[in-house]
RNA sequence: GGGUGCUUAGCUCAGCUGGUAGAGCGUCGCCCUUACAAGGCGAAUGUCAGCGGUUCGACCCCGUUAGCACCCACCA
C-alpha cells in the first residue's frame, strides 16, 4: 500500500502571539515551504569561503516510503547540515533516489500479476514504460515525507540513479573499466534466484539455518567390491554428479582410490577421487561432487579437471525441453550426451539433449524431484539412512527462494586484479582507510570493512532484469563482444575487428549498486574530462564529501564499493568520514519489519495515530494474512491508546539523543515523551521572557539591547547570576561544538537539554524573577538583556536538531527584540568565546544553589509544607548572605532572613553549607531530630574514616596528584567541622 | 570456525584521557506558587554480569568466564 503524503503548507503568519502551550502541528505547517521557497537549502558555492561541507543522502529506493531508519539517519544528516550551514560553510546536502532494480521490478511485476499479466506478455519496452509510470507516481513519496522531517537538502540538485546524466556516467565508467580489463565477461557459477530468473551477488544472498535432512546414499563400486556411502543434503543434485571424493589420508577408503562407482538412477560411471577438502569426520567421509550446482564442488571440479553437468534449469526445474521454453529469449545451458556443456538456442529446441537426466525427472520442480529421487533410491535399496540435520540454506534476500548455484555467462568486476598503476581497486580501498584519509566513526568499523575487502570475490554486476542500466555491450553472431558508449561506436569496433554482421545488445542490466557506487561524483555532474571538471565548482568543492552517514547494513553494498569506484575513477576519495550508526529496533529489540508487524512510521509519531488506524496500517498488505490477529494483539498491547502526536522537533531530538555510537536503538516512545516536554519547556520559557521584556501594550521595555558601549557607564548592571548563566552558556556551546565534531549527537542533545532545562529554566529564570522584582533599574535592564540574549543563543544552538520550534520562536521574538534577520537559518551558529567564562560568578551561584537546596532540605526535615513561608536565621559571611538573601527568600519560600553572628541555641536542625549555617525558626520534634542527627553523624564518621585511611596511606600520598590530595584533606576538614557541630547539637538535645 | 558489540536504578540508556555512580520515563510524598501540571519541590531504588589482575585508587585498563545481539565464512 502506497501512502502518499502531501506537504500541507500554510503561509507564515505575519503577527503572532505564543499560544499557552506548545502545539507542533500549527507551527510546523508553514516553515518548510517558507525555507524552501527562499532557497535557503541551495548549495553554497562561494570560492572565498574556506570550509566546504557536503553530505550525500544515501539514495532511498524510489518506490519506498519513509521508515524509522530513514528518519533517524536523515535527522542526523540534517542536524550536521544545518550546523555547518549556520557556521557559514559552503554547504551541500545532495539528495536523490535510487532506481533499486530488483526491488522496483518486483513491485511492478506484482501489480501486473494481479491483472494476470506477466512482463513477458508486455515485452521489455512496454514493461519499462510501466515501471517509469510507477516511478513517476510513487517516486516523490519519500522526498515528500522527508520534508515533513524538516530535512534541508538542496532539492534543486536532486538526482535519480536512472537520470540521463547518471546513465552517461554509468556507461562511461563501464567502458573504461572494460578497456582497462577490470570488467570482464565470463562463465561462472553464480548465485541464481530462480524466481526472479537472475543472477544476484553474494551480498544479496542470506544464509539461514533451517531444519533439513542428511541422506546417506550408497554408490556401488563398479568392480563389485562393495560400495561407498555418500552423505548429502541435496540428493536431487546427484543427477549431476561427476565424481565422489574422499580424503587422501582416509584409511577407510584408500583402497577405493582409482576405482569408480556407478551413479544410482543414472547409469553413469564416475571416478573416486581424493581431495583434502574432505573432512574425514563429517558425514561418512565420502562426498559426491556436483561442480555445476555447488560452489565447493565447482572448485574441486576445476582442480581435478572434471566436467560439469547442469541438471537444474534456470527456472529451478530439473532440466528438460520444457523449461527452456519458459526461459525464452535467454541462452540455456545444458549437458550434451557426452556431458559437455552446450548452449541451446530456443529456436532449435528440436535437438535438445537431455539424456544425462532420466526422463522421469525431467521438468520436475527441484524439490519434487528430491522427493522422488529419495523414494526411488529407497526402492532400489540405495538409501542407507536418513537423519535430521540442521543446515544453512541460501535464500534470495528479496524473494526468499532457495538460491541455486548456476553456471551462466555474467559480467564481473575484477576486485583483486592490478589496475594500470599496479594496485587492485580493492587494495586502493584498503589503502585510503589504512592511511587515515578515510576515517570511520566509531573506528572499529574499519575492521569490518578491511576484513570484508581482504576476502572479497569478484563482483557479479549483471542482472537478468529489465529495469536498470542496460549493459553497453554488443554481441556478434559468433559471440564477439564489443563494449562501447553506443551502438554506432560498437559497430566501429566491430568493423575494425573485421566483423560486419549483426550486433545484438546484451539484454542484461547492471546491479543497482553499480550506479550507487558512482554516486559521490555522478551527482556532481562529473564528466571525466579534466578541463570541464576543473570548471565545475560544485565538483571541486564537494568531492570528496565530508561525511557519509549510514547504517552498518550497507557498508559492503555501498560504502566499500563507493570507495573503490570513486578512488579508481576520479583519483579522489568519496568522503572523508564515515559515521556508522545503529539500526532502529522496536521496544523489544526486534528488527522492524512488515512481516513482524512492528513497523513504526515516523510520520505517525509526528502527527499521532489512533489505535485502529495503526492496526489497519500494520495488517494491510501482509504477505501472510494469518499473522493479522497476532499483530493486532501485539499492537493493542504496546499502544493501547494509539500514538500521540509528538511533532517533528521532539522526534528529531529523540533520534539525536539516542544516537550513541556503536549501538542499535531500541526505540522507546517514553523518551519521545520527555523530549516533547522539552519543547514545551522551551516554549514556555519564551513566554516568560516575552512577559518580562514587553510592556502591557506590547512595546519593548528597555532591555539595554544596544551595544553596551553606547550605554553610559552603570546603565547596565550584570549580577553574578547574569554572568553565571552566560558563562554556563559558553561552556555549553563549546560542548556542543565538540559533540558535533565527534558525531556525538547524543552528547550534543544532552548538553542542550541540560543547559536549557536545568540551568536556564530551573535556576536562571527564577533568579531573574528576583532581580526584576527587587533590583534597581540597571539591574533590571541587565537581567532583561540577559534573558533575551541567552534565549536567542539557545535557539540558534538548538536549531540544527529542532528546526521548527526554534524558527517559530525566533520569528516571534525577533520583531519585539528588534532583531531583523528573516530566518534563524541565516543566523550564525553560537561559538564559544572562552573570555566569557566567569569562574567567580559560577562559584558564587554554586554556593547560592547549595544554600537554596539546604533551605529546601531543612523544610523537608521539619516537614514544613513547601508553600508555607517561614523565617530563617543564618550566620556566616554576612556580606555574602545579604547578597543571597533576596534570592533565598524567593527560591526557598522564606518569610524573612535574619543574619546573626552566632546561631541561637535551639533544638532546630542546622544545615551547614560551605561557610554558612542555616536554621529555620520553627519548633521541631526532638525524637525525630535525634534520629536524624545520629544518622548524619554516622555518615560523616564513615566518610572521615575513608578519607583518613587514604591520607595515611603512603602509596596514596606518594602517587596521587596534588589536587586529589588536597581535595581529600578539604573533605576531612569540612566533615570534621560539621561533625563537631552536629555532636554539639546532639548533646544539646540530650540535656 | 573468524570477527564485532553489549551486560550500570523497575524500564530505556549516559558515564569524556582511571579520582567517591547519573538522566529520562516509571514509583512514592507534598504543591494548580501569574512561563510551563507536558510543571515545581522532595524521597526511595545500584555487590556498575561473575571471577582474577594492574593501581594509592577500577564502571573505566588487562586477563578470564557466562549470557545476549549482530556481521562474515562454512561440512557435503
Amino acid at each position: 500500500m502506497l501512502v502518499m503524503t502531501t506537504l500541507i503548507s500554510t503561509p507564515v503568519p505575519a503577527n503572532r502571539e505564543l499560544a499557552k502551550s506548545f502545539d507542533p502541528k500549527t507551527i510546523e505547517s508553514h516553515w518548510y515551504a517558507f525555507w524552501e521557497s527562499k532557497g535557503y537549502y541551495t548549495a553554497g558555492l562561494d570560492p572565498a569561503v574556506k570550509e566546504n561541507f557536503c553530505i550525500l543522502l544515501p539514495p532511498p529506493n524510489v518506490t519506498g516510503t519513509l521508515h524509522m531508519g530513514h528518519g533517524f539517519n536523515q535527522t542526523l544528516m540534517d542536524a550536521l547540515t544545518r550546523y555547518h550551514r549556520m557556521r557559514g560553510d559552503n554547504t551541500l546536502w545532495q539528495p536523490g533516489t535510487d532506481h533499486a532494480g530488483i526491488a522496483t521490478q518486483i513491485v511492478v511485476e506484482r501489480q501486473l500479476d494481479a491483472q494476470g499479466v506477466s512482463r513477458h506478455d508486455l515485452g521489455r519496452i512496454k514493461f519499462l514504460e510501466k515501471v517509469w509510470e510507477w516511478k513517476e507516481y510513487s517516486g516523490g513519496t519519500i522526498t515528500q515525507q522527508m520534508r515533513r522531517l524538516g530535512t534541508s537538502p538542496d532539492w534543486s540538485r536532486e538526482r535519480f540513479t536512472m537520470d540521463e546524466g547518471l546513465n552517461k556516467t554509468v556507461t562511461q565508467t563501464f567502458v573504461r573499466l572494460y578497456n582497462e580489463g577490470l570488467i570482464y565477461r565470463g562463465k561462472r557459477l553464480v548465485n541464481w534466484d530462480v524466481k526472479l530468473g537472475t543472477a544476484v551477488s553474494d551480498l544479496e544472498v542470506v544464509q539461514e539455518e533451517e531444519d533439513g535432512f542428511m541422506w546417506h546414499i550408497s554408490y556401488p563400486l563398479t568392480d563389485g567390491s562393495g560400495s561407498l556411502t555418500v552423505a548429502t543434503t541435496r540428493p536431487e543434485t546427484m543427477l549431476g554428479d561427476v565424481a565422489v571424493m574422499v580424503h587422501p589420508d582416509d584409511e577407510r577408503y584408500k583402497m577405493c582410490l582409482g576405482k569408480s562407482v556407478k551413479l544410482p538412477l543414472c547409469d553413469r560411471e564416475i571416478p573416486v577421487i581424493a581431495d583434502d577438502y574432505v573432512d574425514k569426520d563429517f558425514g561418512t567421509g565420502v562426498v559426491k561432487v556436483t561442480p555445476a550446482h555447488d560452489f565447493n564442488d565447482y572448485a574441486v571440479g576445476q582442480r581435478h579437471g572434471l566436467e560439469m553437468i547442469s541438471v537444474i534449469g534456470l527456472d529451478g526445474n530439473i532440466i528438460s525441453s520444457q523449461n527452456t521454453v519458459q526461459m525464452k529469449g535467454r541462452d540455456y545451458l545444458a549437458p550434451s550426451a557426452n556431458g559437455a556443456i552446450i548452449k541451446v538456442d530456443p529456436a532449435v529446441l528440436g535437438g535438445f539433449p537431455e539424456e544425462a537426466v532420466p526422463t522421469k525427472y525431467q521438468g520436475l520442480d527441484r524439490f519434487v524431484a528430491r522427493k522422488e529421487i529419495v523414494a526411488d533410491l529407497e526402492a532400489q535399496g540405495c538409501l542407507v539412512k536418513t537423519e535430521k540435520h540442521k543446515l544453512k540454506v541460501p535464500r534470495g534476500d528479496r524473494t526468499g527462494v532457495v538460491i541455486e548455484p548456476m553456471l551462466t555467462d555474467q559480467w564481473f568486476v575484477a576486485m583483486t586484479k592490478p589496475t594500470v598503476d599496479g594496485k587492485s581497486i580493492t587494495q586502493k580501498a584498503l589503502d585510503v582507510v589504512a592511511s587515515g584519509e578515510i576515517k570511520f566513526y566509531p573506528d572499529n568499523w574499519a575492521n569490518t570493512y578491511n576484513q570484508w575487502l581482504n576476502n572479497i570475490q569478484d563482483w557479479c554486476i549483471s542482472r537478468q532484469l529489465w529495469w536498470g542500466h542496460q549493459i553497453p555491450a554488443w554481441f556478434g553472431d559468433s559471440g564477439q563482444i564489443y563494449v562501447a558508449y553506443n551502438e554506432v561506436e560498437a559497430k566501429k569496433l566491430a568493423e575494425k575487428d573485421g566483423y560486419t554482421g549483426n550486433l545484438k545488445r546484451d539484454p542484461d542490466v547492471l546491479d543497482t549498486w553499480y550506479s550507487s557506487a558512482l554516486w559521490p561524483f555522478s551527482t556532481l555532474d562529473w564528466s571525466g574530462d579534466d578541463a570541464i571538471d576543473g570548471q565545475n565548482q560544485a565538483l571541486q568543492q564537494f568531492l570528496p564529501s565530508s561525511v557519509l552517514v549510514t547504517g552498518f547494513d550497507i557498508i559492503f553494498f555501498w560504502v566499500a564499493r563507493m570507495v573503490m569506484m570513486t578512488k579508481h575513477i576520479t583519483g579522489k576519495i568519496p568522503f572523508k568520514h564515515v559515521y556508522v550508526h545503529g539500526l532502529i529496533r522496536d521496544a523489544e529489540g526486534q528488527k522492524m519489519s512488515k512481516s513482524k508487524g512492528n513497523v513504526l512510521d515516523p510520520i505517525d509519531l509526528i502527527d499521532g495515530i489512533s489505535l485502529p488506524d495503526l492496526i489497519k496500517k500494520r495488517t494491510t498488505g501482509l504477505m501472510n494474512p494469518k499473522q493479522t490477529e497476532q499483530i493486532e494483539k501485539r499492537t493493542k498491547k504496546e499502544f493501547p491508546e494509539g500514538i500521540s502526536a509528538y511533532g517533528t522537533d521532539a522526534l528529531r531530538f529523540t533520534f539525536a539523543a539516542l544516537a550513541s555510537p556503536g549501538r542499535d536503538i531500541k526505540f522507546d516512545l517514553q523518551r519521545c515523551d520527555g523530549y516533547r516536554n522539552f519543547c514545551n519547556k522551551l516554549w514556555n520559557a519564551t513566554r516568560f521572557v516575552l512577559m518580562n521584556i514587553q510592556n502591557e501594550d506590547g512595546s519593548l521595555k528597555d532591555c539595554g539591547l544596544e551595544d553596551c558601549k553606547t550605554n553610559p557607564e552603570g546603565y547596565l548592571y550584570f549580577s553574578p547570576a547574569d554572568r553565571w548563566i552566560v558563562s554556563q552558556l559558553q561552556r555549553t556551546e563549546a560542548n556542543v561544538a565538540r559533540a558535533f565534531a565527534d558525531y556525538r549527537f547524543d552528547l550534543a542533545a544532552k548538553a542542550m537539554y541540560e543547559f536549557v532545562w536545568d540551568e536556564y529554566c530551573d535556576w536562571y529564570l527564577e533568579l531573574a524573577k528576583v532581580q526584576i522584582q527587587t533590583g534597581n533599574e540597571s539591574s533590571q535592564r541587565g537581567t532583561r538583556r540577559t534573558l533575551i540574549r541567552v534565549l536567542e543563543t539557545i535557539l540558534r544552538l538548538v536549531h540544527p536538531i529542532m528546526p521548527f520550534i526554534t524558527e517559530e520562536i525566533w520569528a516571534t521574538i525577533g520583531p519585539i527584540s528588534g532583531r531583523t534577520g528573516p530566518s534563524i537559518m541565516l543566523e550564525a551558529y553560537p561559538t564559544s568565546q572562552s573570555n566569557k567564562i566567569d569562574e567567580a560568578s559560577e562559584a558564587w551561584v554554586v554556593k547560592l544553589k547549595q544554600a537554596v537546596d539546604a533551605c529546601r532540605s531543612l523544610r523537608g526535615e521539619m516537614n514544613i509544607s513547601p508553600a508555607a513561608r517561614v523565617p530563617l536565621i543564618a550566620s556566616g559571611n554576612a556580606e555574602q548572605l545579604a547578597a543571597y538573601a533576596p534570592y533565598l527568600k524567593a527560591l526557598a519560600k522564606l518569610e524573612d532572613i535574619s543574619i546573626v553572628a552566632e546561631l541561637p541555641e535551639a533544638d532546630a536542625p542546622v544545615m551547614l553549607v560551605n561557610d554558612f549555617k542555616l536554621m529555620l525558626k520553627v519548633e521541631i520534634d526532638v525524637a525525630a531530630e535525634k534520629e536524624r542527627l545520629g544518622k548524619e553523624i554516622a555518615r560523616l564518621e564513615a566518610e572521615i574514616g575513608k578519607a583518613d585511611s587514604k591520607l595515611n596511606n603512603e602509596s596514596f600520598m606518594a602517587r596521587a596528584p596534588e589536587s586529589v590530595v588536597s581535595q581529600e584533606k578539604a573533605r576531612v576538614a569540612e566533615f570534621s567541622a560539621n561533625l563537631e557541630k552536629l555532636k554539639a547539637q546532639l548533646t544539646k538535645l540530650k540535656i
